[in-house]
RNA sequence: CGGGCUGUAGUGUAAUGGUAGCACGAGUCCUUCGGGAGGAUUUAGCCCGAGUUCGAAUCUCGGCAGCCCGACCA
């Protein structure tokens, strides 16, 4: 992409009533733009980043046999008066539509859609175990949206569903979504500041699980068991003041941001919609259920707050909008603008994704500032000193090198298949 | 939802009862170009409503909006 045809430009100053670092980041280098108070656009080098992240997490759901599908955002105030939810949850958007009268809700989490959904294809034991999942966005009238990225009235969020015929049956998934967050975290860079943390399990288990990042930016209070490498969430220190794994009782206590959960719904959803199965003995029993959430927005908003120095962002290399930003100083100079061109093309041609700051009318100082700035992994400068080859700099390191094209493109070729990395 | 703070060009700010100013941005022209360049010129603003006053960006009330703290939050 040609950085002089972005519709977006950074800004010389960050919002001066933002202070979530998440927020003022962002906004500053134009990744998203802010619709009102917990609702956000994502502009294009948000929305790429974005898209790395829901890769990554697709991907793992694949692996998991989840199954994806879109739920609607708009529901029917009959499923959620079905659960109890629509007088129990306390952060429903409701709302009566202006000509038919009728109550709807805008979705903040799916098992009223989803319980009734499977209810209408599994009816045997043969149908069980099923996953489906989706990535969509939800709605949540907060009482206080904040942080930028981090809580929103509107986000987006991966939610997969589990159907069994057992609780063993999901015992033994769960454990298994929980390996699958591991690696997402681990993807995304942030492996080992995330730890698994026990929860409030509501009525039905005693435990659910959290996924809690450390950060000075998290609203979250948490108590590390640094033997076990787990956590345990303040609400429920009270009853459980000491390590749940290994009885250590001395914990650390943390800030942290919940990136995501998993839960133990059993039959708190399937009951309500009668949603049974027939086992071999042609017996009715209720479906045993599981519900897995990530945040997508504020997984990228965790990111940006452990990710960043005083000059801007520093993107882990599988989530940056794009892998190498080309910048060509004094591209007035025509050899430079050519040469740079060049380069650009022969990037992309290699499958590099690249940004290319081509802009005629900006300073050099503008482009080195607006590089650090948004953040992209590999810096590649070609100027009037460069000759033919790339002065390349990495975003999280000081040292600069002359490189060759070939041998860059190399290079670069080879860090596409990292993966899992701290 | 309780409390606090704040709303001035696109952005960041100044003016505390008396002519709304500055910087950046944006437009045009010229000179520049390795860490947010310089000159000339143009452009653009007091959140909304009511009140007090000869006169309100400034004081009062109401509304709306934003941020922060707390409560809440699978």
């Amino acid at each position: 992409m040609r950085q002089s045809e972005l519709f977006t430009k950074t800004k010389r100053e960050a919002p001066k009533d933002e202070e979530a670092i998440n927020a003022r980041l962002l906004i500053k280098a134009g990744f998203i733009d802010k619709t009102m108070a917990g609702v956000y656009t994502f502009l294009p080098l948000g929305w790429r980043v974005f898209k790395k992240i829901e890769n990554i997490i697709r991907e793992e759901m694949e692996a998991l046999g989840g199954q994806e599908i879109l739920m609607p955002s708009l529901h029917p105030k009959t499923n959620w008066e079905q659960t109890g939810r629509w007088e129990a949850y306390d952060s429903l958007f409701k709302f009566t539509s202006f000509y038919s009268k009728i109550d709807y809700v805008l979705g903040p989490t799916h098992e009223e859609i989803v319980s009734p959904l499977l209810a209408k294809f599994v009816f045997s034991y043969k149908d069980l175990p099923k996953y489906v999942f989706q990535i969509q966005n939800k709605f949540r009238d907060e009482k206080r949206a904040k942080s930028g990225l981090l809580r929103g009235r509107e986000f987006f969020m991966k939610d997969l569903y589990s159907f069994h015929r057992d609780e063993n049956d999901l015992d033994k998934y769960y454990e298994k979504v929980g390996k699958s967050y591991e690696k997402i975290f681990k993807s995304v860079g942030l492996g080992k500041l995330t730890y698994l943390t026990f929860a409030s399990g509501g009525t039905f288990s005693k435990y659910s699980h959290e996924f809690q990042t450390l950060t000075p930016a998290g609203e979250d209070i948490i108590y590390i068991c640094d033997k076990c490498k787990i956590a345990i969430n303040k609400e429920i220190i009270e009853e459980q003041n000491n390590c749940p794994q290994c009885g250590n009782k001395n914990l650390r206590e943390e800030k942290a941001i919940e990136v995501g959960n998993i839960f133990k719904l059993k039959t708190k959803y399937s009951a309500p919609f009668n949603f049974k199965y027939k086992n071999e003995k042609g017996e009715l029993n209720d479906v045993i259920m599981g519900c897995y959430g990530i945040g997508l927005n504020r997984l990228m908003g965790t990111v940006v707050e452990i990710y960043h120095d005083e000059k801007g962002i520093v993107w882990p290399e599988a989530v940056a909008p794009f892998k190498v930003h080309l910048l060509s100083v004094k591209c007035q100079v025509s050899g430079v603008r050519k040469f740079a061109d060049k380069v650009y093309n022969s990037l992309q041609k290699n499958g590099v994704e690249v940004l290319y700051d081509d802009r005629e009318d900006a300073s050099a100082g503008e482009k080195f500032s607006d590089a650090d700035l948004i953040g992209i992994p590999y810096r590649a400068v070609i100027s009037e000193k460069t000759g033919n080859k790339l002065e390349i700099k990495k975003r999280s390191e000081k040292k600069v090198n002359l490189t060759g094209v070939k041998e860059f493109i190399k290079y670069i070729r080879t860090t596409n298949k990292l993966r899992y990395y701290e």
